[in-house]
DNA sequence: AAATAAATGAGAATAATTCTCATTTATTTT
DNA sequence: AAAATAAATGAGAATTATTCTCATTTATTT
Protein backbone atom coordinates (compact mmCIF):
# COMPACT_ATOMS: atom_id res chain seq x y z
CA UNK A 1 0.00 0.00 0.00
CA UNK A 2 2.59 2.09 0.79
CA UNK A 3 4.82 2.01 -2.37
CA UNK A 4 1.72 2.20 -4.31
CA UNK A 5 0.50 5.41 -2.38
CA UNK A 6 3.80 6.67 -2.81
CA UNK A 7 3.83 6.44 -6.58
CA UNK A 8 0.28 8.00 -6.98
CA UNK A 9 1.93 11.00 -5.13
CA UNK A 10 5.15 10.98 -6.47
CA UNK A 11 3.17 11.29 -10.29
CA UNK A 12 1.49 14.45 -8.82
CA UNK A 13 -2.16 12.85 -8.39
CA UNK A 14 -4.19 13.35 -4.34
CA UNK A 15 -4.40 11.05 -2.40
CA UNK A 16 -8.41 11.10 -1.88
CA UNK A 17 -10.87 8.63 -0.16
CA UNK A 18 -12.36 7.22 -3.21
CA UNK A 19 -9.09 6.33 -4.40
CA UNK A 20 -7.88 5.03 -1.15
CA UNK A 21 -11.00 2.68 -0.80
CA UNK A 22 -10.26 1.63 -4.25
CA UNK A 23 -6.58 0.46 -3.62
CA UNK A 24 -7.93 -1.18 -0.38
CA UNK A 25 -10.36 -3.37 -1.79
CA UNK A 26 -8.29 -3.97 -4.99
CA UNK A 27 -4.91 -5.43 -2.78
CA UNK A 28 -7.94 -7.38 -0.41
CA UNK A 29 -8.70 -8.93 -3.88
CA UNK A 30 -6.86 -12.18 -4.58
CA UNK A 31 -9.10 -12.79 -7.52
CA UNK A 32 -8.93 -10.16 -10.43
CA UNK A 33 -12.47 -8.27 -10.11
CA UNK A 34 -15.18 -6.73 -12.23
CA UNK A 35 -15.19 -2.68 -12.13
CA UNK A 36 -18.99 -2.98 -10.77
CA UNK A 37 -17.80 -5.55 -8.10
CA UNK A 38 -14.93 -3.55 -7.27
CA UNK A 39 -17.23 -0.44 -7.15
CA UNK A 40 -19.57 -2.01 -5.02
CA UNK A 41 -16.99 -3.06 -2.59
CA UNK A 42 -15.77 0.43 -2.52
CA UNK A 43 -19.17 1.87 -1.75
CA UNK A 44 -19.26 -0.60 1.66
CA UNK A 45 -16.42 1.57 2.56
CA UNK A 46 -16.94 4.69 1.06
CA UNK A 47 -21.34 4.99 0.38
CA UNK A 48 -20.74 8.11 -1.56
CA UNK A 49 -18.44 7.03 -3.82
CA UNK A 50 -20.01 7.43 -7.36
CA UNK A 51 -19.48 4.75 -10.58
CA UNK A 52 -17.79 6.95 -12.98
CA UNK A 53 -14.78 7.85 -10.33
CA UNK A 54 -14.17 4.17 -10.45
CA UNK A 55 -13.50 4.36 -13.81
CA UNK A 56 -11.79 6.86 -13.53
CA UNK A 57 -9.48 5.38 -10.66
CA UNK A 58 -8.98 2.13 -12.78
CA UNK A 59 -8.05 4.20 -15.73
CA UNK A 60 -5.61 6.18 -13.60
CA UNK A 61 -3.96 2.85 -11.87
CA UNK A 62 -3.31 1.38 -14.96
CA UNK A 63 -1.68 4.87 -16.77
CA UNK A 64 0.85 4.19 -13.30
CA UNK A 65 1.46 0.65 -13.92
CA UNK A 66 -0.42 -0.27 -10.51
CA UNK A 67 -3.46 -2.27 -11.58
CA UNK A 68 -4.01 -4.63 -14.99
CA UNK A 69 -7.15 -5.55 -17.21
CA UNK A 70 -7.74 -8.46 -18.96
CA UNK A 71 -10.69 -9.69 -20.37
CA UNK A 72 -13.03 -12.87 -19.42
CA UNK A 73 -14.05 -15.24 -22.14
CA UNK A 74 -17.35 -13.34 -22.49
CA UNK A 75 -15.03 -9.93 -23.13
CA UNK A 76 -15.96 -8.20 -19.93
CA UNK A 77 -12.60 -6.77 -18.07
CA UNK A 78 -11.71 -7.57 -14.93
CA UNK A 79 -8.82 -5.93 -13.17
CA UNK A 80 -6.06 -6.73 -10.56
CA UNK A 81 -3.13 -5.45 -9.35
CA UNK A 82 -0.15 -6.07 -11.07
CA UNK A 83 2.13 -7.09 -8.20
CA UNK A 84 4.45 -10.60 -9.27
CA UNK A 85 4.16 -11.26 -13.08
CA UNK A 86 2.01 -14.26 -14.17
CA UNK A 87 -0.05 -15.73 -16.84
CA UNK A 88 -3.62 -16.44 -17.20
CA UNK A 89 -5.80 -19.37 -18.37
CA UNK A 90 -8.71 -18.63 -19.79
CA UNK A 91 -11.28 -21.17 -20.10
CA UNK A 92 -13.60 -21.60 -23.46
CA UNK A 93 -15.91 -23.65 -22.07
CA UNK A 94 -16.86 -22.14 -18.19
CA UNK A 95 -14.86 -18.67 -19.22
CA UNK A 96 -12.99 -19.29 -15.37
CA UNK A 97 -9.94 -17.10 -14.63
CA UNK A 98 -6.95 -18.67 -13.36
CA UNK A 99 -3.76 -17.33 -12.72
CA UNK A 100 -0.43 -18.92 -13.26
CA UNK A 101 3.27 -18.99 -12.13
CA UNK A 102 4.48 -16.43 -14.80
CA UNK A 103 7.35 -17.70 -17.21
CA UNK A 104 10.41 -16.34 -16.83
CA UNK A 105 9.51 -13.05 -18.62
CA UNK A 106 12.43 -10.69 -17.78
CA UNK A 107 14.68 -12.24 -20.57
CA UNK A 108 11.68 -12.00 -23.21
CA UNK A 109 11.12 -8.03 -22.40
CA UNK A 110 14.59 -7.30 -22.57
CA UNK A 111 14.84 -8.92 -26.03
CA UNK A 112 11.48 -7.71 -27.52
CA UNK A 113 12.88 -4.33 -26.19
CA UNK A 114 16.17 -4.59 -28.11
CA UNK A 115 14.56 -6.12 -31.36
CA UNK A 116 11.95 -3.76 -31.74
CA UNK A 117 13.23 -0.99 -30.13
CA UNK A 118 10.04 -1.02 -27.69
CA UNK A 119 10.09 0.03 -24.37
CA UNK A 120 8.36 -3.08 -22.48
CA UNK A 121 6.70 -1.49 -19.47
CA UNK A 122 4.50 -5.19 -19.10
CA UNK A 123 4.28 -8.69 -20.81
CA UNK A 124 1.17 -10.53 -20.59
CA UNK A 125 0.61 -13.76 -21.47
CA UNK A 126 -2.92 -15.50 -21.51
CA UNK A 127 -3.86 -19.18 -22.37
CA UNK A 128 -6.71 -19.99 -24.02
CA UNK A 129 -8.20 -23.72 -23.88
CA UNK A 130 -10.28 -25.74 -21.84
CA UNK A 131 -10.00 -25.73 -17.93
CA UNK A 132 -9.42 -29.66 -16.11
CA UNK A 133 -12.70 -29.05 -14.92
CA UNK A 134 -14.30 -29.05 -18.08
CA UNK A 135 -12.55 -31.62 -19.44
CA UNK A 136 -13.74 -33.98 -16.97
CA UNK A 137 -17.02 -32.58 -17.17
CA UNK A 138 -17.06 -33.78 -21.12
CA UNK A 139 -15.52 -36.95 -20.03
CA UNK A 140 -18.70 -38.18 -18.35
CA UNK A 141 -21.03 -37.24 -20.86
CA UNK B 1 -9.50 -19.28 -47.27
CA UNK B 2 -10.61 -23.26 -48.47
CA UNK B 3 -8.95 -24.80 -44.93
CA UNK B 4 -11.11 -22.53 -43.29
CA UNK B 5 -14.31 -22.82 -45.10
CA UNK B 6 -13.98 -26.19 -44.64
CA UNK B 7 -13.55 -26.44 -40.76
CA UNK B 8 -16.94 -23.96 -40.94
CA UNK B 9 -18.78 -26.49 -43.12
CA UNK B 10 -17.17 -29.83 -41.05
CA UNK B 11 -18.50 -28.19 -37.91
CA UNK B 12 -21.86 -28.10 -39.60
CA UNK B 13 -21.81 -24.31 -40.20
CA UNK B 14 -23.71 -23.00 -43.04
CA UNK B 15 -21.29 -21.08 -45.68
CA UNK B 16 -23.21 -18.02 -46.70
CA UNK B 17 -22.66 -14.85 -48.43
CA UNK B 18 -22.18 -12.37 -44.85
CA UNK B 19 -19.76 -15.21 -43.98
CA UNK B 20 -18.11 -15.62 -47.40
CA UNK B 21 -17.63 -11.67 -47.37
CA UNK B 22 -16.11 -11.47 -43.65
CA UNK B 23 -13.66 -14.16 -44.29
CA UNK B 24 -12.47 -12.19 -47.55
CA UNK B 25 -12.00 -8.97 -45.71
CA UNK B 26 -10.49 -10.94 -42.94
CA UNK B 27 -7.78 -12.92 -44.90
CA UNK B 28 -7.27 -9.70 -46.93
CA UNK B 29 -5.91 -7.48 -43.66
CA UNK B 30 -3.10 -7.49 -42.94
CA UNK B 31 -3.35 -5.49 -40.21
CA UNK B 32 -5.85 -6.32 -37.13
CA UNK B 33 -9.42 -4.73 -37.78
CA UNK B 34 -12.13 -3.44 -35.69
CA UNK B 35 -15.97 -4.69 -35.89
CA UNK B 36 -16.89 -1.40 -37.48
CA UNK B 37 -14.31 -1.58 -39.76
CA UNK B 38 -14.93 -5.54 -40.70
CA UNK B 39 -19.10 -4.59 -41.05
CA UNK B 40 -18.29 -1.61 -43.36
CA UNK B 41 -15.93 -3.46 -45.72
CA UNK B 42 -18.12 -6.44 -45.66
CA UNK B 43 -20.98 -3.84 -46.95
CA UNK B 44 -18.86 -2.62 -49.62
CA UNK B 45 -18.59 -6.81 -50.94
CA UNK B 46 -22.06 -7.69 -49.99
CA UNK B 47 -24.83 -4.58 -49.27
CA UNK B 48 -27.74 -5.87 -47.64
CA UNK B 49 -24.94 -7.25 -44.39
CA UNK B 50 -26.30 -6.56 -41.19
CA UNK B 51 -23.98 -5.25 -38.45
CA UNK B 52 -25.45 -8.28 -35.85
CA UNK B 53 -24.60 -10.70 -38.75
CA UNK B 54 -21.13 -9.25 -38.84
CA UNK B 55 -20.98 -9.55 -34.60
CA UNK B 56 -22.20 -12.92 -34.73
CA UNK B 57 -19.92 -14.07 -37.38
CA UNK B 58 -16.90 -12.73 -35.17
CA UNK B 59 -18.00 -14.72 -32.38
CA UNK B 60 -18.42 -17.76 -34.78
CA UNK B 61 -14.80 -17.38 -36.24
CA UNK B 62 -13.74 -17.33 -32.85
CA UNK B 63 -15.19 -20.21 -31.62
CA UNK B 64 -13.68 -22.25 -34.30
CA UNK B 65 -10.47 -20.73 -33.82
CA UNK B 66 -10.68 -19.15 -37.21
CA UNK B 67 -10.05 -15.65 -35.83
CA UNK B 68 -8.41 -14.25 -32.72
CA UNK B 69 -9.38 -10.57 -30.89
CA UNK B 70 -7.28 -8.52 -28.78
CA UNK B 71 -7.63 -4.98 -26.79
CA UNK B 72 -5.97 -1.80 -28.32
CA UNK B 73 -5.07 0.84 -25.67
CA UNK B 74 -8.59 1.99 -25.08
CA UNK B 75 -9.96 -0.82 -24.90
CA UNK B 76 -11.09 -1.61 -28.25
CA UNK B 77 -11.28 -5.07 -29.76
CA UNK B 78 -9.45 -5.43 -32.64
CA UNK B 79 -10.33 -8.81 -34.68
CA UNK B 80 -7.43 -10.97 -37.19
CA UNK B 81 -7.40 -14.34 -38.81
CA UNK B 82 -5.34 -16.61 -36.54
CA UNK B 83 -2.33 -17.78 -38.66
CA UNK B 84 0.49 -18.32 -37.34
CA UNK B 85 1.75 -17.70 -33.77
CA UNK B 86 2.45 -14.18 -33.03
CA UNK B 87 2.39 -11.36 -30.16
CA UNK B 88 1.83 -8.06 -30.00
CA UNK B 89 3.30 -4.80 -28.79
CA UNK B 90 0.69 -2.41 -27.67
CA UNK B 91 1.76 0.95 -27.49
CA UNK B 92 0.83 2.69 -24.10
CA UNK B 93 0.91 6.38 -25.45
CA UNK B 94 -0.44 6.24 -29.19
CA UNK B 95 -2.44 3.00 -29.06
CA UNK B 96 -0.44 1.42 -31.78
CA UNK B 97 -0.92 -2.33 -31.98
CA UNK B 98 2.03 -3.94 -33.64
CA UNK B 99 2.42 -8.06 -34.60
CA UNK B 100 5.84 -9.90 -33.75
CA UNK B 101 7.20 -12.88 -34.64
CA UNK B 102 6.28 -15.30 -31.58
CA UNK B 103 8.23 -16.90 -29.20
CA UNK B 104 8.45 -20.76 -29.22
CA UNK B 105 5.48 -21.00 -27.87
CA UNK B 106 4.99 -25.13 -28.61
CA UNK B 107 6.99 -25.63 -25.69
CA UNK B 108 5.03 -23.57 -23.32
CA UNK B 109 1.88 -24.81 -24.18
CA UNK B 110 2.32 -28.27 -23.36
CA UNK B 111 4.01 -27.53 -20.13
CA UNK B 112 1.03 -25.28 -18.97
CA UNK B 113 -1.12 -28.52 -20.49
CA UNK B 114 0.82 -31.16 -17.86
CA UNK B 115 0.94 -28.80 -15.02
CA UNK B 116 -2.53 -27.51 -14.99
CA UNK B 117 -4.15 -29.95 -16.79
CA UNK B 118 -5.71 -27.33 -18.67
CA UNK B 119 -5.83 -28.14 -22.47
CA UNK B 120 -4.27 -24.81 -24.20
CA UNK B 121 -5.86 -24.41 -27.41
CA UNK B 122 -4.00 -21.05 -27.90
CA UNK B 123 -1.67 -18.70 -26.28
CA UNK B 124 -1.20 -14.87 -26.54
CA UNK B 125 1.13 -12.92 -25.55
CA UNK B 126 1.09 -8.67 -25.45
CA UNK B 127 4.01 -6.63 -24.78
CA UNK B 128 2.51 -3.60 -23.23
CA UNK B 129 4.68 -0.36 -23.71
CA UNK B 130 5.80 2.79 -25.16
CA UNK B 131 6.81 2.12 -29.06
CA UNK B 132 10.03 3.19 -31.47
CA UNK B 133 8.37 5.97 -32.39
CA UNK B 134 6.88 7.64 -29.39
CA UNK B 135 9.88 7.01 -27.74
CA UNK B 136 11.67 9.09 -30.84
CA UNK B 137 9.08 12.24 -30.26
CA UNK B 138 9.86 12.21 -26.13
CA UNK B 139 13.18 12.38 -27.11
CA UNK B 140 12.77 15.85 -29.22
CA UNK B 141 10.65 17.57 -26.61
C1' DA C 1 -38.41 -29.73 -55.56
C1' DA C 2 -39.77 -29.84 -50.84
C1' DA C 3 -38.52 -29.92 -46.10
C1' DT C 4 -35.88 -28.17 -42.25
C1' DA C 5 -32.91 -26.15 -39.33
C1' DA C 6 -29.84 -22.53 -39.39
C1' DA C 7 -28.85 -17.86 -40.53
C1' DT C 8 -30.22 -13.26 -41.54
C1' DG C 9 -31.62 -8.12 -41.32
C1' DA C 10 -33.63 -4.56 -38.86
C1' DG C 11 -34.03 -2.23 -35.21
C1' DA C 12 -34.96 -2.37 -30.29
C1' DA C 13 -32.68 -3.38 -25.92
C1' DT C 14 -28.92 -3.81 -22.91
C1' DA C 15 -24.56 -3.17 -20.74
C1' DA C 16 -20.42 -1.02 -20.13
C1' DT C 17 -17.94 2.93 -20.21
C1' DT C 18 -17.25 7.90 -20.87
C1' DC C 19 -18.60 12.61 -20.63
C1' DT C 20 -20.35 17.03 -18.70
C1' DC C 21 -20.52 20.35 -15.40
C1' DA C 22 -21.41 22.40 -11.16
C1' DT C 23 -19.48 21.48 -6.58
C1' DT C 24 -16.09 19.83 -3.37
C1' DT C 25 -11.55 18.80 -1.61
C1' DA C 26 -6.45 17.72 -1.15
C1' DT C 27 -2.46 20.10 -1.45
C1' DT C 28 0.36 24.19 -1.98
C1' DT C 29 1.30 28.75 -0.92
C1' DT C 30 1.26 32.46 1.93
C1' DA D 1 -3.83 28.42 9.97
C1' DA D 2 -6.26 30.41 6.06
C1' DA D 3 -6.54 31.32 1.32
C1' DA D 4 -5.70 30.00 -3.30
C1' DT D 5 -5.74 26.64 -6.95
C1' DA D 6 -5.87 22.87 -9.67
C1' DA D 7 -7.45 18.39 -9.44
C1' DA D 8 -11.01 15.23 -8.32
C1' DT D 9 -15.70 14.17 -7.48
C1' DG D 10 -20.83 12.76 -7.84
C1' DA D 11 -24.81 12.50 -10.48
C1' DG D 12 -26.87 11.52 -14.17
C1' DA D 13 -27.03 12.16 -19.11
C1' DA D 14 -24.83 10.52 -23.30
C1' DT D 15 -22.38 7.47 -25.99
C1' DT D 16 -20.63 3.15 -27.71
C1' DA D 17 -20.29 -1.42 -28.40
C1' DT D 18 -22.52 -5.46 -28.38
C1' DT D 19 -26.49 -8.61 -27.91
C1' DC D 20 -31.19 -9.81 -28.45
C1' DT D 21 -35.79 -10.56 -30.69
C1' DC D 22 -38.51 -12.12 -34.14
C1' DA D 23 -40.43 -12.46 -38.51
C1' DT D 24 -38.39 -13.72 -42.95
C1' DT D 25 -35.02 -15.86 -45.91
C1' DT D 26 -31.73 -19.27 -47.41
C1' DA D 27 -28.20 -23.11 -47.57
C1' DT D 28 -28.28 -27.75 -47.27
C1' DT D 29 -30.41 -32.31 -46.92
C1' DT D 30 -33.76 -35.39 -48.42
Amino acid sequence: MKVVVARLKESGHKLTPPRVAALEVLIDSSEHISAEELHSKIKSKYPGAGLATTYRTLELLKELDIVTSLDDKRGKKLYEMKTRDHSHLICRSCGDVTEIEADSSAKKKAEVGQRYGFEVVDCQVEYHGICADCLHTKEED
